[in-house]
DNA sequence: ATTTAAACCGACTATCAAGTCGGTTTATTT
DNA sequence: AAATAAACCGACTTGATAGTCGGTTTAAAT
């Protein structure tokens, strides 16, 4: 095998096994051992990779962190059609791979979040850096949803935003014990519940609420 | 001094600083030293008076986190006036400590429950039962309302109270790093315009039909 | 086949943290 | 004042864990 290909597998392979492991048990409670145990890897392979223990982590939050928000949170909300639509299907999708108890990714940023903060600046940083995206994106689709007529005009982007953020964060830590299934169903109804009221009011005007009915 | 006077103040003094401590650092990244230290006491105090780490932060569980979470976000809405009016100033209020970086209680909790979680079964039962009380008691605050007329008679009560933990928890995360003030603000204008969307239809059974239909 | 360097091994060091324990201080009782 | 026990001290043990480093294996290049 290639030599560079051989160093890339190799890498790949420590940063899926390492995030797995960092999600499950936390960073400060997985030993660089510990995931090397897993690959039946030795110190020596690691380091040979990695300058350090943080350095392995942001690079996992680069290489996979990021892709799989970008993937999972970010793209599927960029089309033109009804916005909330698209965020309560994106989040459907989000919640339903967690009930599964497969890696959430939006979970997995605000469970590092909460992990590092006030703890370690550096890797804080990055960590905010992909929440500011999310944000902009959110942002930036509900605003197209105001252009587009799917949501009333006077809505506050940002507050819209911040607070479906919240809400997805909140959810998911709420599901890692207690009833995920049950709370992930009440939860998405309360989301449209939300989501009713910020559609424009029909005194507003009637031709994008004809859009809206139709595409429905 | 009364002996047990001592004991109980010297007891007291080091569950307030281990709460404190723990919060900040994380339960795993703060040492018995580090609490020692701050406190001027040595190794021989601590395992005089409690038996182990863990045993430790069970009681500071029991006899700070509980009762505060009581004191904060169970008791403030208790009363029986609007209940959407209690439970938002209730909110309004445990993020204004939060802005002011004081301990916050509901998110202390949830910060626990996230370092816990799939780590210390033990742990985490105590730290699910409080969970558990905070939503039975906002499941009956919102089922009051709605037997006061505050709230329409076809919300669901549970996911009402599931949806507002989630978002509490949330925007709690959000909050600890990235302009705490201004988020606090726009999601407390999201909330009151979710609240808008429970209140009583003027008529009746026709609007909420379109409600549960849209949910697709 | 030989050379060369990348990739990997694993014993070792240094550090830190939980918990132990024999001894000392402090305050109460008699 | 002496006796007694609670409260506290701090050196020590035990067990992890991050990071080091000299040595070995593997595979591409010549």
């Amino acid at each position: 095998m290639d030599k560079t290909l051989k160093r890339m597998a190799t890498m790949q392979r420590m940063q899926v096994t390492g995030l797995e492991l960092f999600y499950k048990n936390g960073y400060y409670n997985t030993s660089v051992d510990d995931i090397l145990k897993e690959l039946s890897l030795s110190k020596g392979a690691f380091y040979y990779h990695f300058e350090s223990k943080e350095d392995f982590f942001i690079q996992i939050i680069e290489n996979l962190l990021v892709r799989k928000m970008y993937s999972m949170l970010i793209e599927p909300i960029e089309g033109h059609e009804n916005t909330l639509d698209l965020i309560t299907s994106c989040f459907e999708e989000a919640l339903e791979t967690a009930v599964h108890n497969e890696l959430d990714f939006g979970f997995v940023l605000s469970n590092f979040v909460n992990e590092f903060n006030g703890k370690n600046e550096r890797i804080m940083k990055h960590l905010n850096d992909i929440l500011r995206i999310w944000e902009a994106n959110l942002v930036s689709a509900i605003q197209r949803g105001k252009f587009n007529g799917y949501i009333d005009r006077h809505v506050d982007s940002e507050g819209v935003a911040v607070y479906l953020m919240s809400a997805y964060i909140g959810v998911r830590t709420l599901m890692v014990e207690i009833a995920p299934s049950a709370r992930k169903y009440r939860f998405m109804s309360q989301l449209r519940q939300y989501f009713k009221s910020l559609e424009p009011k029909r005194d507003n005007s009637l031709n994008h609420q004809t859009v809206y009915r139709s595409v429905n």
